[in-house]
DNA sequence: AGGTAAATACGCAGAAATGCGTATTTGGTG
DNA sequence: CACCAAATACGCATTTCTGCGTATTTACCT
């Protein structure tokens, strides 16, 4: 039996790329596009309908303000959304809605095929990154109250994964231990991330790298 | 560069299974075994690991308490769950304890060896069913039994009070000048909490007594 | 090829924290 | 009143952390 498959997608250049990567498979089937959620909700009365690749930043109705209608008014319908955002966020809030999965644009032709294929199968598809970021969803209970502005303070990669050894009460030594690396090269990585926090001890660091959700 | 996976398994049959799944890769090294969580933990400062494939049902030590203290003492270790278990009490424990991903021993080889992957690059690989059940358990926040738990560990309402002023990133001096005392009597304080909460480091203390809800 | 950011590493000086004692004062309780 | 827990206070030795430099290597980008 067919996929039936629908996008959601403002940007025409975005909305060929998306159609392009399903078109090796001959079981899946475009049945509607729309360039916003209004018209993809007009379209769903119209066609049946499988799976919604769904954009998330569309002119008119956006597509998590979509993505719970549809699911409100055709549940059958699984949502996974197709977008450029990462944040928490956007990812909170399409999950809210109701979106079964989450992919960046980036992922690749064979990675949008599969997301679709999981998703039939009562999957839940991410890309890479954005599933760790609803693990750490999980374990920090998110006050659903206004949206804080978490700020990124340019810290790397691996400043961060300092950051993380630091929250567990780790001494430079062991930390250094775990990382292969210098305990001067912790003190120096834990310097800048001092400076870049624009705090000048563990707990201070900790804290702000928290309430910015860094860790 | 290889990339160096332990596993935890009591079932001999299983851990052959498993073993089995990573075989044909060519970078994949295994370099430790347990048959439980204990054992895990020992064999952890004798060899440096990448990734660990953790069953959870254990005996002496089950794989959701040695997720939390691998992760306690080496956060730069990754821990894939590897279980039967598909309820949602085992997942979401799991996830707090920190596990990275949550597979199905059902899982295929190929499967098994993608996550590992995934995992190192910073995804959260989880079988086709755990993804939707993780993205449920954030629709509908639920309090699982043994996060409530809060223990009191005989602290004081001085202690309770020099606690909260340290998590601000606070110095011994200034905790001295706001609450009216001497610099001796606050590290006093403060050792007596950290007998108390079998800790030894500001960082840990904040830890734990924000974990048992004390501040 | 050159520039840049990041990660690595070391040193020195000083500040802060920690471990382990001891001692006094205070307030409440039996 | 006698007792006891809690809060207060100090000292010494040691460990850990922090501030502020410098320097090399690697990876990436132009």
């Amino acid at each position: 039996m067919p996929v039936k498959i629908a996008i959601a997608e403002d940007n025409s250049f975005a909305l060929r790329a998306c159609i392009n990567k399903l078109a090796t498979e001959p079981d899946f089937k475009q049945v509607a596009t729309a360039f916003n959620g209004d018209e993809m909700l007009g379209k769903l009365s119209q066609h049946a309908v499988d799976v919604i690749l769904m954009d998330i930043m569309m002119p008119v109705m956006d597509g998590i303000e979509c993505t719970r209608r549809v699911k409100q008014q055709h549940p059958q319908i699984k949502v996974i959304m197709l977008t450029t955002f990462d944040d928490d966020e956007n990812i909170l809030n399409a999950i809210m809605a109701g979106a079964s999965g989450y992919l960046l644009k980036e992922e690749s032709a064979e990675g949008v095929v599969k997301a679709v294929r999981d998703t039939i199968d009562g999957g839940a598809p991410m890309s890479a990154g954005i599933a760790s970021k609803v693990l750490n969803l999980l374990r920090n209970p998110v006050i659903p109250k206004g949206h804080e502005t978490t700020e990124n303070f340019g810290l790397t990669a691996r400043e961060i994964e300092l950051l993380q050894q630091l929250k567990n009460g780790l001494s430079y030594e062991h930390i250094a231990a775990n990382l292969f690396i210098s305990p001067g090269t912790v003190r120096k990585h834990i310097n800048n991330i001092y400076t870049k926090l624009q705090v000048n001890n563990k707990v201070s660091a900790l804290s702000k790298a928290s309430a910015n959700r860094l860790i």
